[in-house]
RNA sequence: GGCUCCGUAGUUCAACUGAAUAGAAUAUCAGAUUUCGGCUCUGAGGGUUGGGGGUUUGAAUCCCUCCGGGGUCACCA
């Protein structure tokens, strides 16, 4: 509250006229009262001993006194050990809520210098379908860049699709060997899937081909490499990069298909894009750039033409940043598609939102662009985050453990209509608005689910957990929204201005106190690049607002000014709980 | 093995970046309501914050060390 940085100037005044220090108002700590002890908001004294020379007590004490004589709001205190409580005057928490209630722009911060930051999520393979770990990455990706928009940045939200490689070719060649010409259409798969099909179905031959080999006496890795399927698959790559007009013919038409099923995929998922980029665009331009660090020097290469970049000097390793044959990897890539960005943009930085597996690529990356001279490398930030793992354990894609994205979906909100239609609240709605409702409520149980845990940790992810609707969950804090809607539609009317109360219960406080920490939130949460910063505060806001209803009446209370105030709260935790939530990437419907 | 992240109630997560008695949810147990044994409400138990040491008026948080786990060190992406 505006009224914090008042006490912490007043205090740092205090202290510096009365006992000869020189410290600022940042340096004064200031923080809520336990709900144990009386009083809004604590001042820390420790810090402030070595200049009273006096006792926790005493300088509490004496502070105390002098703030209760010169601050208005200020209406009374208490020191306990080193705490100075403060308790604020009543009147202040009606003009509290009035501010924040008049301020229009209220959860949109004001940057003094304005940043362009470029959000990469999502950067999905084209050999097989969306799953779990992308959902986590999606969500995350998403949210980060809406935050970040909140906090006052501007955003371009991008991804980088990799369509090009050896493993795009794999499908490729077994969908040539064993589709017998399938279409979406005529197999009546989602494009994604099927070709995501014959990447498993290559993998089988594969192995089947390679078991032969050994069977013969060969080595595993010597059987890798020899195996006749593989071999195809290595040929076509090269064809492809040669421009092979059939080869190519082919790569459009299934990464077309795949492009088809992504798009529906990420329309469920609620996410968007405002430019993307393909590797098979930005290799080249890689490759280049190579061609130059060799010059330069940041580069050399070995006898058998593999170019390389010797970090040995940093204490990382030599990296490959081109093959003997002369194609891409995946770094040489990297290095144009940053470059390239840069380029297309006036940008300050990009955030990579990538799973912390790939925490040691990021860094050789950077320090690569570092070494070519590209000073822009200082804006780059890897946001790592951890892995998605299931009870049973890791997800494989050989080994058929994964989740995929498309079912997860479908399985929370067919969950989402099982609940609805038990509570029976939806009676007079049409078949599709129910079934909006459905996939609203459903999504935000998956998107509440994986956004509340730290990015940087990994995630168990509990199948029966994650749709669960009472406690901390989505659909919690999403019925708590979508029921101020329905207290302020109930009254109708909706002029609260200017209301104040001189009667104001500890729970009223403590909402309007969290109402009041909101921009606070999400300034934290974007230094942090953490959506379960606002994750958890939506939570502790709905769970405070929860108990509020069973303990207060609202619409029934008989004094008008209490009443008001009550729909004047109501509407405000309705107000900033929608705000927080669409940060997360959750709608909130008007009924459920 | 080198580098790196992590370890908090039975379980899943918090703790405003160093402050008061480490909080929720869930599970468990006990009551209340309900002839609906699954809903709702109230309450209780549950912790040496992996172990040990250090810095500090104060440590889950910072430093050292050991134990345990993940990730990564590819001519894969």
């Amino acid at each position: 509250m505006a009224l914090e940085k008042v006490l912490a100037e007043k205090v740092a005044d205090l202290v510096n006229l009365k006992y000869g220090a020189n410290l600022s108002s940042k340096e004064i700590q200031i923080q809520k009262t336990l709900a144990s002890f009386e009083g809004d908001l604590t001042v820390v004294i420790f810090p402030l001993l070595k200049f009273s020379k006096m006792n926790p007590i005493q300088t509490g004490q004496d502070i105390g006194d002098e703030l209760v004589k010169s601050l208005e709001d200020v209406e009374s205190f208490n020191v306990v050990k080193g705490f100075l409580n403060v308790v604020l005057s009543n009147d202040n928490w009606g003009s509290t809520l009035n501010a924040i209630a008049s301020n229009v722009s209220f959860g949109l911060l004001k940057k003094s210098r304005v940043q362009n930051v470029m959000v990469e999520y999502s950067s999905p393979n084209t050999n097989k379908p969306l799953h779990l770990g992308h959902i986590r990455n999606n969500f995350l990706g998403y949210s980060v860049a809406e935050i970040l928009k909140a906090s006052g940045h501007n955003i371009i939200k991008t991804q980088i699709i990799n369509d090009r490689g050896i493993h795009i070719c794999k499908s490729m060649l077994s969908w040539q060997k064993f589709a017998n010409g399938g279409t979406p259409e005529s197999e009546g798969l989602k494009g994604d899937h099927l070709v995501g099909k014959y990447y498993v179905e290559f993998d089988k031959h594969y192995k089947v081909e390679m078991a032969e080999l050994m069977d013969k006496g060969m080595s595993k890795e010597e059987a890798m490499q020899e195996a006749p399927i593989f071999k195809e698959a290595k040929a076509m790559l090269k064809k492809w990069e040669q421009g092979d007009k059939e080869v190519v013919q082919l790569w459009e038409m299934m990464n077309g298909w795949v492009y088809q099923g992504f798009e529906s995929t990420y329309k469920a998922m609620g996410v968007d894009f405002d430019k993307l980029y393909y590797e098979s665009n930005t290799y080249l331009l890689g490759k280049k750039v190579v061609e130059e660090g060799l010059d330069k020097g940041v580069f050399y290469k070995r006898e058998d033409g593999s170019v390389w970049c010797d970090l040995s000097e940093e204490g990382l390793d030599e990296k490959l940043v081109l093959r003997q044959d002369g194609t891409a990897v995946y770094m040489t890539q990297d290095i144009g598609t940053a470059i390239e960005r840069y380029k297309d943009f006036n940008i300050n930085g990009i955030i990579y939102t990538v799973g912390n597996e790939q925490e040691y690529h990021f860094k050789v990356l950077f320090l690569i662009l570092k070494k070519l001279g590209y000073s822009f490398y200082e804006g780059l930030y890897h946001l790592s985050y951890g892995m998605v793992e299931l009870p049973s354990g890791k997800m494989k894609t050989r080994e058929g453990t994964v989740v995929d994205a498309d079912d997860l979906m479908k399985e929370m909100i067919y969950t989402a209509s099982e609940a609805t239609k038990e509570k029976g609240k939806l009676d007079g709605y049409s078949k599709q608005e129910i079934e909006k409702i459905n996939e609203t409520v459903g999504m935000a149980a998956l998107k509440y689910y994986l956004l509340k845990v730290d990015p940087k940790k990994g995630i168990l992810f509990n199948p029966e957990e994650s749709i669960d609707f009472n406690g901390n969950t989505g659909p919690f804090i999403l019925f708590n929204c979508v029921r101020t809607k329905s207290l302020l539609k109930k009254h109708g009317d909706n002029d609260y201005d200017g209301i104040v109360t001189s009667n104001v219960s500890e729970k009223e406080k403590s909402i309007i106190g969290k109402l009041n920490d909101y921009e606070n939130i999400i300034e934290n949460a974007a230094l942090n690049y953490s959506p379960a910063i606002i994750a958890n505060y939506c939570y502790d806001l709905a769970k405070d607002y929860s108990q509020f209803y069973a303990s207060h009446n609202i619409l029934n209370e008989e004094d008008e000014q209490i009443k008001l105030f009550r729909l004047n709260l109501t509407s405000q935790v309705g107000r900033v709980l929608e705000k927080a939530l669409i940060l997360l990437g959750i709608e909130v419907p008007e009924r459920m």
